[in-house]
RNA sequence: GGGUGGAUUCCCGAGCGGCCAAAGGGGGCAGACUGUAAAUCUGUUGCGAUAGCUUCGAAGGUUCGAAUCCUUCUCCGCCCA
């Protein structure tokens, strides 16, 4: 299968420049195509990890990736689908996290003998001469066209505004793309389905500039049934680093999704044949969660290796099951000194950083969602003292599904 | 630059001198029901042990008393140039 074949039948695409020639682009293979990732953070999440794995796909089917990092780009922010204006970053923070994010993609993508570069806008972005980069790009582009642009028609409504930096950004993502099909050949620029408007750009750019062919295709972005992006909880974004989205805490959140997200997931986050992916998500009723299980445990193995997959499944399937308590659970060490006289609930719920303050752990004791050891604490003076420990362990439940593990130290 | 409207608790959004820790909705959390799902229903949602303390863009002021009135400042929208 080529590689368009494959993105096809996973469903990753959502929208082409020109269908059929790109079809046949990808029947030859050997395709150089980009996927720029602007660096606002020091660590991918999930919706990254989208794009990761197209670009795996597309690299185990025969053709090279570029990863473009936005350390140029980044000092200006994408306004697509933004309502507000980014905060600014310093050059400092973008090429730390330029670096962090390199060090991930390696983990999906392999690189060695040239299968797959990795290059940095900044590279060329940084140095511009502005009034060169007018006259050599900035002829190109009409006001008029980029204004009736949905990225910029947005914040043209909307009362944020749009700020003259924000406008430049399309400008810079064609050039990039300009910049890699001289520097690399690249024919080709993917993106998330917010990317639509800034892609055409750079392959009209192309296009105009060197009378040359140039493509674009846009993915689907990662939604669940109800259209709302996923990869996000309360807490912020579900990230790849371990630092700051635990194993654990990643495979709960994908063995906790939508009944009708499971097999689009498999599709798309997975390896696994389309045959098995069908089959796991045809499954009903309270079989499919055997399909969620198949989930977790993969998109795991994928991101944080096979032993830590392993790890939060049967720390998960214990928790859940039988109710006896496995490794890989959040834990938090304690002085055992600070028990010899007991702790009170409250203290210990806040200092574990299972509740952010006295008041809602109070709140949650009083509406009997906290258990400690199994046994449900609905008393507020309650002391956890040192014999409630086995073995130096205390498991502290909130709700149905936080669990911690305090350790004596 | 001129005119004008606005900034409220996680978000949206009421309040316009005391009854305001501040309506309503969203979101979150907990409980019930379940399949570690969704939907639904119930409770809860600034901090704090009661007392009390700190919030309504920022700083001052008026008042017994201010989110609400006045002054200055910051930021933003809209209209005109």
């Amino acid at each position: 299968m080529n590689a368009y074949e494959v993105l096809k039948e996973r469903g990753f695409i959502d929208q082409m420049t020109h269908e059929d020639e790109i079809k046949a682009l990808f029947e030859k293979g050997g395709v150089t195509f980009y996927i720029g990732i602007d660096p606002t953070a020091d660590s991918l999440h999930v919706g990254h990890f989208l794009t990761v794995m197209a670009m795996a796909h597309m690299q185990r089917c025969g053709n090279r990736p570029i990863c473009l990092m936005g350390g140029g780009t980044g000092m200006i922010g994408d306004p697509s689908g933004k309502a507000d204006m980014r905060k600014m970053m310093t050059v400092e923070t973008i090429d730390h996290n330029v670096a962090c994010i390199k060090n991930q993609l390696s983990r999906f993508i392999k690189f060695d003998d040239g299968g797959a570069i990795i290059v940095n806008n900044a590279d060329w972005l940084r140095n511009l001469n502005y009034i060169e980069f007018l006259r050599d790009v900035g002829v190109h582009f009409s006001v008029n066209r980029m204004l009736s642009a949905d990225c910029f028609k947005i914040r043209m409504d909307k009362e944020a505004g749009l700020s003259f930096l924000e406008f430049n950004y399309m400008i810079m993502q064609a050039y990039d793309f300009l910049e890699l099909h001289n520097r690399h050949n690249c024919v080709m620029e993917l993106g998330g389905s917010d990317q639509w408007s800034n892609i055409i750009a750079g392959v009209d750019l192309i296009r105009r500039k060197l009378s040359k062919p140039a493509y674009g295709m846009t993915f689907k972005l990662l939604t669940n049934s109800e259209g709302v992006k996923m990869g996000k909880t309360v807490s912020g974004a579900v990230w790849l680093d371990p630092e700051k989205t635990t194993p654990y805490e990643f495979y709960q959140y994908w063995r906790n999704i939508g009944d009708n997200d499971v097999e689009k997931c498999l599709a798309l986050l997975t390896f696994l044949p389309m045959d098995e992916v069908r089959r796991l998500g045809a499954l009903e009723g309270s079989e499919i969660n055997k399909a969620k299980e198949v989930l977790a445990f993969e998109l795991t193995k994928i991101v944080h290796g096979e032993v830590e997959a392993t790890k939060a499944q049967e720390a998960a399937r214990a928790l859940f099951g039988k109710g006896v308590v496995a490794g890989s659970v959040p834990t938090t060490e304690v002085a055992a000194a600070d028990f010899a006289e007991g702790m009170d609930i409250l203290t210990l719920l806040t200092t574990i950083g299972v509740v952010p303050s006295r008041s809602e752990g109070r709140r949650a004791v009083q509406q009997g969602g906290v258990k400690v050891a199994e046994q449900p604490v609905t008393d507020l003076e309650f002391q956890v003292t040192a014999d409630l420990f086995t073995d130096g362990k205390l498991l502290v439940q909130k709700g149905k599904k936080t669990y911690h593990n305090v350790v004596l130290k």
